[in-house]
DNA sequence: GTAGTTGTGGTTTTT
DNA sequence: CCACAACTAC
């Protein structure tokens, strides 16, 4: 989470911390208490998808009826309002709660058997020992004498919970926030924990911040004419400081090859003007959008920075080097250890490995102990053998470098385990791999730089925890491009909203579901972004984007017509189809439940119909299980009879 | 048994 | 379009 529990002790100096950092450093600490290892593995999503899987399968469900995805993100949802497996289990009513509880119980056995611990565990686990273990608490209570939230409104209940109790014993408690920037709602965060702080803390002070010193009343107008779509909040004033100065643009591109070039080449003027790289920043909405942008600022010979932070981490070669550190550091980590027994490919195949974990569980061993007695295994050819005690003795000998810097030891398993060398095989197609490897690396020597006592057990719980802000590099005079997520708590001179399209933005994974709170969110988002914008601001959208290989027609975002007046259109000329020929017909209006026909979508119902008039949107679930956004004046919908 | 090949399916945002 | 899973050829 980006919200950042600051304490600031007396003699320890302040301490800056994200509350999933503070939980790692309180559950080594007292780890005992906690009734966790202190060695534990951060798992991220992609380490957690693994290990529901394989508690679906053990639970003996079809993970196509019980969807990893889905199950995690019930998870997730428990566990930010720490619920446990037990307690859970406890209250189990209906068949899917029934199935979801085993699935809990059993994923937690397995995460325990690896030692290791998502992400809700930290702060579950933190919540429950700050409550449980009055001791602990009054002493992290004691060191941490005064607490600043900022971001409150993204925190969690577990979060919420730990906060709670570490200022429980002296109220020194301090908050800031916006609820109209809440963009973690899906993540499990919960607006009411800002919006009931003063029934919290009753002898709080309430001050209002409603002077608004970045940004032009220009950018402000269009804010605040957006974010008063949103039902649900309570309404508030922006009162620009700043004088006026340039108009909002927003501006219609052919595709998204012109969109990109369109604003490198903007941001060429604005740097040729005089301004700094490092005031102009692009946002969208997902990171598949960032390669287009990235291309033309090249060609524009513009310096940017991408700022990815979970993205980086997601990237396989990445992914492989980390998980030999994690094996080094934590041998149950069999999540890791898969990763890498055969990659790079050491002929050491499927079944060989369930051989080997066969033998494991007969011994009750762990499949780390079992590869270290791979000649104790009967079903194995001394071929084979032969493989797995050189990958073990591989991995022993790396282990006497885990204390100490950690770039050499990174290096030298890089150089090795033959991962050099299969990437510089597979090289050609994809050079920004070895890049990205040296990126980690050279991360890696920064930290032993920083680190009084460098080890890869304390660098691999850091860099779990990494985020989009420690990301950002705002030293470097280089043109920030980053999502709207990530733009959370930033500032720019110059801001580029990208891709407003229905869809993209609001995307159309979060359009008509359950009710208006996901398009909230979504409008909250763009509201984040425009008023990153100090001086200048441009948002845009192009009239066809392809998509999974697809070149589509699309839907200016319903956002764009709720932006109010204060904004210049782009001058060329609006050239969707139809327009221009037809005189304007009424627009017929849908309800939701419609059946209705497309001719290339088929059969369909309607989940929602926004009403703007000619440019009214209806959103419609097909019977292929696609749920798209239409234009009404261009989808050519026709009503169908309800049976 | 392993590794390369074809096929399927799913597909945001991030700690 | 990409990642992964089942499939087939060594």
């Amino acid at each position: 989470m980006r919200q950042r529990a600051a304490a600031l002790g007396a003699s320890a100096g302040a301490h800056i911390s994200t509350f999933h950092s503070l939980c790692v450093r309180i559950l080594r600490r007292y780890a005992d208490s906690a009734g966790v290892r202190p060695a534990f593995t951060i798992y991220d999503q992609a380490d957690q998808t693994r290990c529901i899987k394989r508690a679906v399968k053990d639970c003996d469900l079809d993970p196509a009826n019980f969807p990893p995805a889905r199950m995690l993100d019930a998870l997730s949802a428990l566990k930010n309002k720490l619920v446990d497996a037990d307690a859970f289990a406890a209250r189990t009513d209906d068949f899917f709660s029934r199935m979801l509880s085993r699935v809990y119980l059993r994923y937690q056995q397995i995460l325990a058997g690896l030692n290791a611990l998502d992400f809700d565990d930290l702060l579950l686990k933190t919540a429950f020992l700050l409550e449980g273990c009055p001791d602990v608490r009054r002493e992290l209570s004691d060191r941490f004498r005064f607490l600043l939230i900022d971001e409150y409104q993204d925190t969690n209940h577990a979060q919420y919970r730990i906060a709670r109790a570490l200022a429980s014993e002296h109220a020194n408690i301090c908050a800031t926030g916006d609820p109209d920037q809440s963009i973690y709602r899906w993540r499990g965060a919960d607006i009411r924990n800002i919006l009931a702080f003063e029934t919290d803390w009753p002898d709080a002070t309430i001050v209002k911040l409603e002077e608004n010193f970045r940004s032009t009343p220009n950018i402000l107008a269009v804010a605040d004419s957006l974010i008063a779509f949103n039902k649900n909040r309570k309404p508030k004033k922006l009162i620009a400081t700043r004088p006026a100065d340039d108009d909002v643009l927003v501006d219609a591109f052919d595709d998204e090859m012109a969109e990109a070039e369109a604003v490198a080449r903007r941001v060429r003027t604005l740097i040729d003007e005089g301004s700094s790289c490092r005031d102009t920043a692009v946002f969208y909405r997902v990171n598949a959008m960032s390669r287009l942008l990235e291309e033309a600022f090249v060609r524009n010979r513009i310096p940017y920075q991408i700022v990815r932070g979970v993205e980086f981490y997601n990237r396989s070669e990445i992914r492989d080097l980390l998980a030999y550190l994690k094996v080094l550091v934590n041998p149950d980590d069999e999540i890791s250890l898969a990763r890498i027994i055969n990659t790079p490919a050491r002929g050491i195949g499927k079944i060989t490995i369930d051989r080997v974990r066969s033998f494991a569980v007969r011994n009750g061993i762990t499949l780390y102990a079992a590869l270290k007695k791979a000649e104790a295994v009967e079903s194995l050819s001394g071929k084979v053998k032969d493989r797995l005690t050189g990958f073990v003795k591989m991995l022993e000998d790396f282990k006497d470098y885990i204390t100490g810097p950690v770039a050499p030891l990174a290096e030298r398993i890089f150089q090795e385990s033959g991962l050099a060398q299969s990437l510089a095989a597979g090289a050609g197609k994809d050079d920004s791999a070895l890049e990205n490897v040296n990126e980690l690396i050279n991360a890696a020597a920064q930290y032993d730089l920083n680190t009084e006592e460098p080890s890869a057990l304390d660098y691999l719980q850091q860099i779990s925890l990494f985020s989009d802000a420690d990301a950002y590099d705002p030293a470097g005079d280089r043109v920030a491009l980053m999502t709207l997520h990530a733009a959370k708590g930033l500032e720019f001179e110059n801001v580029f909203i990208v891709g407003a399209e229905e869809g993209l933005l609001p995307h159309e994974k979060s359009n008509g579901r359950e009710d208006e709170d996901e398009l909230e969110e979504e409008r909250r988002l763009l509201f984040v972004g425009i008023t990153r914008a100090k001086t200048r601001l441009q948002i845009s959208h192009a009239k066809y984007r392809t998509v999974r290989g697809q070149t589509l027609r699309t839907i200016p975002s319903q956002f764009l017509f709720e932006l109010g007046s204060g904004f210049s259109e782009s001058p060329e000329e609006d050239d969707y189809p139809d327009q221009a020929d037809e005189p304007p017909r009424p627009i017929p209006a849908f309800v939701a439940g419609q059946i209705v026909r497309h001719k290339t979508f088929g059969l369909g119902r309607v989940k929602k119909f926004v009403d703007m008039g000619q440019n009214s949107i209806v959103v419609v679930t097909f019977n292929t299980g696609q749920t798209k956004s239409l234009m009404v004046k261009y989808a050519g919908l026709s009503k169908v009879q309800n049976t």
